[in-house]
DNA sequence: TTTTTTCAGCATATGAAATTAGATGATATC
DNA sequence: GATATCATCTAATTTCATATGCTGAAAAAA
């Protein structure tokens, strides 16, 4: 799907605020509240636009400790490594998981309560799931700029 | 703040869709529509809930490539490490920040075009900021779980 | 060139949702 | 026991998203 600038303008806006109306969007973009309302449709439905979500501050409900968790994988043959994506992407621990070059194979973004309840966390969900070799953990001390969605 | 269970069950369902309406949550909750609204309004308030965003694609909007950059400064005086920060967090191509522990003082997550992009971004922007020592970047092959929101 | 089709936009209308206002009952406070 | 506070309710109002049908420009077909 091609986007003209209006689509990316329409789209960096909601991306700051999605509640912004159809109508303070066509007043900034000189076009109809109609010609907005169709161009997000648009949008929607060539899924540019996957979903709207409340960011909700970490801190305030009780989850205020993120982890940076590196893994390595003991072996990389294909049912291996989609097992292990399969159920790295249930833990609701884990925010976000990617599959990275480098030294390690995955880096996942882990928020919980607190220390505690991380090594609960490693000790019983992580290190369970089969074919996992190393670990590195690298703790955040403070959130400089983010714009992550927190899950409960 | 205090937040009951009632609350972490909208906030729950904000987060994995914001344009649920109050009417759905109501019945869902046993509650009237007045009650939800009020209860939303109050975490709003209280800045539990931040904002509400569009989550986009990267790769519809021509920026498939994201990287995480470590990072460590060579000094860590209050007024450095200051400065960098409000820096860094100007960078549109910035799209997380951290600061964490360990061998790096931070962690960046990064999303451009492509490796030349990042390569672009390293040299002119991110290089250019004062008091860096190393950095490391790693590269993300794809991505397995994720919710964060891109910024064009 | 002329005609037709397509498409993006527009104004207007309407139904649904958000928001406000006022009443009620429960719980805490003096 | 009286009073204040608070969350909730119902009902009224306002605002917004969305559907409809029209218009003109550009593209395609004749």
């Amino acid at each position: 799907m091609k986007l003209d600038d209006i689509d990316k303008k329409i789209l960096h806006q909601l991306q700051k605020d999605s509640k912004i109306t159809n109508k303070e969007l066509s007043l900034g973009l000189n076009l109809s509240v109609t010609a907005i309302f169709e161009r997000i449709k648009r949008l929607e439905r060539n899924k540019v636009i996957s979903n709207y979500v409340a960011l909700v501050k970490p801190e305030l409900i009780e989850k205020g400790f993120m982890v940076f968790c590196q893994i390595k994988l003991v072996q990389h043959s294909k049912s291996y490594v989609i097992k292990f994506e399969n159920e790295v992407a249930k833990l609701q621990e884990v925010l976000e998981c990617y599959h990275v070059s480098g030294e390690y194979d995955y880096i996942l973004k882990i928020l919980v309560k607190d220390m505690e309840a991380y090594r609960e966390f490693m000790v019983t969900k992580l290190t369970n799931l089969e074919h996992i070799g190393s670990t590195q953990s690298t703790f955040i001390i403070s959130p400089i700029k983010s714009t992550t969605a927190i899950s409960l």
